[in-house]
DNA sequence: CCATGTCAAGGTCAC
DNA sequence: GTGACCTTGACATGG
């Protein structure tokens, strides 16, 4: 098993989430941002692998308004050297990635503007561990999105959006269960249709577990995950005493 | 220099 | 109908 954490390393004194305002937008402020979160990302990396922390969730913000209409940077060429060299550490020390978009990445929206927009992003998110040279391992994972008074009609709608997806893309993505809408039993229902894996979130289930304990999810959950999957991840968190959240931890 | 309002984006719920 | 909340920090403005 490994574990891990996402995004932010509070002990080395640097952050690889580094962005900035889209009104202060330009190709050198992004390439000097990047520049900075592929180094952070690198020495986080080093850190994790000392501290036998295999696992790392790397952060949307790795490249600032990538998926934007701004954006017509080609990131992946200007990078293509730092990227590689840090895929090699990866792969090398064997560390699992994962990558998890905001809740502003909607599949199911009944908008395909909206829709258009998160396959966008989405992609943003393959082509940065494409550029990586990682194997379909390495995942992104989503949440299945709104249920606008129609549950039945919006697990359709993702359905269907997720079957046309393109390959590389759907190789790569899978979906979590959340604390409010979609349920473990959902996402399987999902899985079912589509073969998307499913991502237990141990916190999101224990707020709506819908009759399901906690062993019955985790079976269910582990047995949608393919060997060219790797091994399944599961997101797990816990609150303080006084209800703030303080950390998670993910193993796999 | 520090405090604090605000940041690309959607959906849901409390009020 | 408005605003807080979500993964949370960090930018950017005004003092």
């Amino acid at each position: 098993m490994k574990i891990g954490y996402p995004c932010i390393n509070l002990s080395i004194g640097c952050s690889s989430n580094r962005t900035f305002r889209l009104k202060s937008y330009s190709e050198n402020r992004l390439v000097d941002t990047v520049t900075n979160n592929l180094h952070c990302l690198w020495k986080i990396l080093k850190f994790n692998v000392f501290h036998n922390l295999l696992f790392f969730r790397i952060t949307s913000d790795i490249v600032p308004f990538a998926s934007h209409p701004i954006c017509h940077f080609d990131w992946r060429t200007f990078f293509r050297s730092e990227l590689a060299a840090i895929g090699e550490y990866i792969a090398s020390h064997d560390i699992r990635i994962s990558m998890h978009p905001g809740q502003y990445n909607v599949l199911n929206s009944p908008d395909n503007d909206i829709v258009n927009r998160s396959i966008k992003e989405l992609k943003y998110h393959c082509d940065f561990l494409d550029a990586l040279n990682l194997n379909a391992k390495a995942k992104i994972q989503i949440h299945v999105g709104g249920v606008y008074k129609e549950k039945d009609r919006s697990i359709m709608r993702f359905i269907k959006c997720y079957q046309n997806l393109e390959k590389s893309l759907k190789q790569r993505l899978v979906i979590e269960n959340d604390e409010r809408s979609y349920t473990v039993s959902d996402c399987i229902n999902i899985h079912a249709e589509t073969g998307v894996p499913v991502l237990f979130d141990v916190f999101h289930h224990n707020i709506n577990n819908a009759g399901l304990t906690n062993s019955d999810a985790l079976s269910k959950v582990i047995a949608t995950w393919s060997n060219r999957d790797g091994v399944p991840m599961i997101d797990y968190s816990s609150f303080k005493g006084n209800g703030l959240k303080i950390g998670h931890t993910y193993s796999n």
